[in-house]
DNA sequence: AATAAATTTGAATAAATAATGACAAACAAC
DNA sequence: GTTGTTTGTCATTATTTATTCAAATTTATT
């Protein structure tokens, strides 16, 4: 099992470390590094699919590591550093890092950015579909994400901005199973904190408006044990 | 019904209390620690499947507890502090917490991440070969993992979770014979306590949907004295 | 063919999960 | 502020599924 390769370069081990098992645990493979120098070499050799990279190292400083690797490669780097303060005076240097996470951070922030930067470029990713301006249908639905519009039999449907975004996601994603995880996850945001049991809840009101019997759905159907998949 | 085990380590006497009280309410095992020493020691003797750690502590401060946690375990840890700047006045040291939770912090909150890691951290197991979504086939079945669906013929079946997991198991390793046991590990988890026999209930479920004549399988075949094995 | 061991099968019970309905909180528009 | 709308929570009910156990059957071995 094959998975990304993200290198960390960041001079305090423990903090390396406890990167590098979080990243590990998601899959993906890790590769460390101490000192700029070194991390720039390191990646320079690997071409990693991500790169996190810690402002303060010894040797060459985190920001001109992050200047070399952008003149020569393009995947995403996430700048740690310790305060909010030490970013701000160099955002105006437009050094070109993806994200930036300042100290402490949570390990579950991190891995949540980190996941999202990476699915994109994957391909069993989900749709980007708030940007994605396509039109789904399904039997007598239609829904034009673009436009924020749902249609049932050409007429228009008035939907509450929560219901579409589910919609919009389950349609653009049809026949694939979301866990009530996933789709928190997905439109609520990974620092959400709530109840998994509000997305049957959101399930009903649109079965409500879109299936013809909502106790016997044809669109979205249940998985038990899983979530919902919207089957065209 | 053994809940999950939660250590908190607290120094005030208010707060360790009621964080135990509604930690324990909801099914959890809690346990307490007032100094850093004595809360570690505990965790290394106890392995719990949580930590919840207050950073200001008498002894050793939460983030050398937490550095040596991180060494030695991997469980998730939840720091606690009194308001931000406390945690930047440290900002430089030790990190690598899996989330940060500000003082005061309603019990809500706590118990909202609380569930949500722990409910994360036990459904990686499945999710394993969930993310491996691929289309498997054996004659008129077709198994797609990330639909999860599964189709005789064309036609759907209707399965359940348990039976559509061993299903996947067995059939994306084909011609692989597994001991009840290790599916056991595989899919009940690896501190699963139960009869293998229950293995057998499930396989004669299997079989029923998905073989011809399911007296004489030729999908899922027995290895007696051994287990099971997916022929294709 | 008899015996022992393992598996299959059937049925009962316990447990888990989802649908539903009612309520409360958050948010926006006026 | 007040009103109305949207969103999220919670408790209840209904349903489905998992598990265990024991009896019946099959298979291997002597």
């Amino acid at each position: 099992m094959s998975g990304e390769k993200i290198l960390v370069i960041e001079d305090e081990e423990n903090i390396l470390e406890a990167v590098r098992y979080s990243l590990s645990q998601e899959g993906y493979d890790v590769y460390g590094a101490t000192d700029g120098e070194k991390g720039l070499a390191l990646a320079q050799q690997l071409k990693p699919d991500l790169v996190v990279l810690d402002v303060m190292l010894p040797r060459m400083d985190g920001f001109e590591v992050c200047r070399i690797l952008r003149r020569e490669m393009s995947m995403p780097v996430f700048m740690l550093s310790a305060r909010a303060e030490e970013i701000d005076k160099v955002v105006g240097l437009e050094i070109g890092a993806d994200d930036y996470i300042t100290k402490p951070f949570s390990m579950r922030e991190l891995l949540a950015r980190v996941r999202n930067s990476l699915r994109r470029s994957s391909s069993i990713a989900i749709d980007d579909f708030i940007r994605d301006s396509g039109v789904y249908t399904a039997g007598n639905l239609e829904v034009d994400v673009s436009a924020h519009l749902a249609r049932l039999d050409g007429v228009e449907l008035n939907m509450k901005p929560r219901e579409f975004q589910l919609l919009a996601l389950l349609i653009s994603n049809k026949r694939r199973a979301f866990t009530r995880d996933q789709i928190l996850e997905e439109l609520w945001g990974y620092d959400y904190i709530g109840d998994v049991r509000t997305i049957d809840v959101h399930v009903r009101w649109l079965r409500e408006k879109i299936e013809k019997n909502p106790a016997k759905p044809d669109k979205i159907k249940t998985i038990r044990g899983i979530g919902y998949r919207f089957d065209g």
